[in-house]
DNA sequence: CGCAAGCTTGACTCATATCAATACAAGTGG
DNA sequence: CCACTTGTATTGATATGAGTCAAGCTTGCG
């Protein structure tokens, strides 16, 4: 079987996905951003992971734009070499449809960011992403309504295409609007209704 | 081998994915936009296809927006049922890797898009959007620097998270300063490393 | 403790949207 | 072939959402 391997763990580690590309990654535990870069140096964070998530999957081909991972928080991910994968997967067609469907749920999930990024105000933005993480962390056996936040404000900020402060200036709105609660990192989502409302 | 048939080929003919995902599309001729919408009625383009490329991958794994694809003008595709892409993938592992990497390699188109949608000025997503159809049609055999846009003005400008004014005032200033010259939907590129310089 | 990093809040600016008017292009039918 | 309609594109004037700049505050860590 898959000779798991663990791997770096500190806070703020960074996993390269190398020039050559040679692995997937399965998050263990902790929490992943993934940033993709122009050449002028301006930074996209492209997504978030969490335990039993693919990171890698969009450098089976290669691209220009090559992302990089980084640890929100100490963290744990099992590295997949993909030469592996592809051997399994000759004797076992089940993993590559299982790869195949990953993609296509991370391939669905960046077409609703698109939707996000291109189409929403920055109170629709925010009211998804919040909602978005609550439903991760619902599907993982978590509290839909009581979370962390792992990320800074910064990176939801780049996450979500807007500035710092304006995350910043929002979720103190929705505070006071009574649809949520935050101090610091850790929220608390109080009128999930209403927030859905505000997904637009 | 795969019993291809060429699907409904007018103007603006529609190919939905339908409730219950069943084929993959191929392009064969023409071009298509697919894009997804918000619950208000909001719509994203979420990417234009030319032939031989892949139509549906996002909607393997099936979630909550689903894509709709629209013709741009006379087109023809290919379908590829995907019960019988699995099973001759069961024999030929070399097609699930294929696809694999299809599927990998608009994964991370996407994740440009979304640093072109988050963090680019409107000249730079014009800039990068022209030079991104160019490569496109160069790979395809056709001339890079002279081409016809399929599609109109509003689905550039929705693609891009703009309005159509500002595309139109911009292509104008590209022209004027003689990156450009553009009559309808008939382009071609006069100064490309100015315009990747543009790019960002 | 004290510095550095991250976060919040306010005042002001600017890029791009919106609104409005006109022009152009492609069909359609008489 | 020409008027008419309809959709699409351009151009100008104005408004505004969110960014930028600036200052203070909070948190966590050496």
């Amino acid at each position: 079987m898959a000779a798991e391997y663990t791997l770096s763990t500190d806070r703020h580690s960074r996993l390269n996905e190398q020039e050559s590309f040679k692995s997937l990654y399965i998050v263990r535990s902790g929490s992943f951003k993934t940033t993709i870069s122009a050449s002028n140096g301006r930074e996209q964070v492209t997504g978030f992971y969490f335990p039993g998530e693919f990171i890698g999957l969009d450098a089976i081909h290669h691209q220009s734009y090559r992302s990089t991972a980084k640890s929100l928080e100490s963290s744990t991910v099992c590295e997949l070499p993909y030469k592996m994968l592809q051997e399994i997967g000759k004797e076992m067609p089940q993993l590559q449809i299982q790869l195949l469907t990953r993609l296509s749920k991370e391939l669905s999930n960046d077409k609703s960011l698109m939707l996000l990024l291109g189409k929403k105000t920055s109170d629709e933005k925010l009211a998804t992403y919040l909602l978005s993480l609550s439903k991760r962390f619902k599907d993982r056996g978590f509290s839909a309504t009581d979370f962390q936040l792992s990320m800074s404000r910064g990176d939801i900020a780049n996450h979500l295409g807007l500035a710092v402060e304006t995350v910043s200036r929002i979720l103190s709105r929705f505070q006071e609007n009574g649809l949520i609660t935050i101090a610091g990192k850790v929220i608390s989502l109080k009128q999930v209704k209403n927030l859905e409302d505000l997904c637009g």
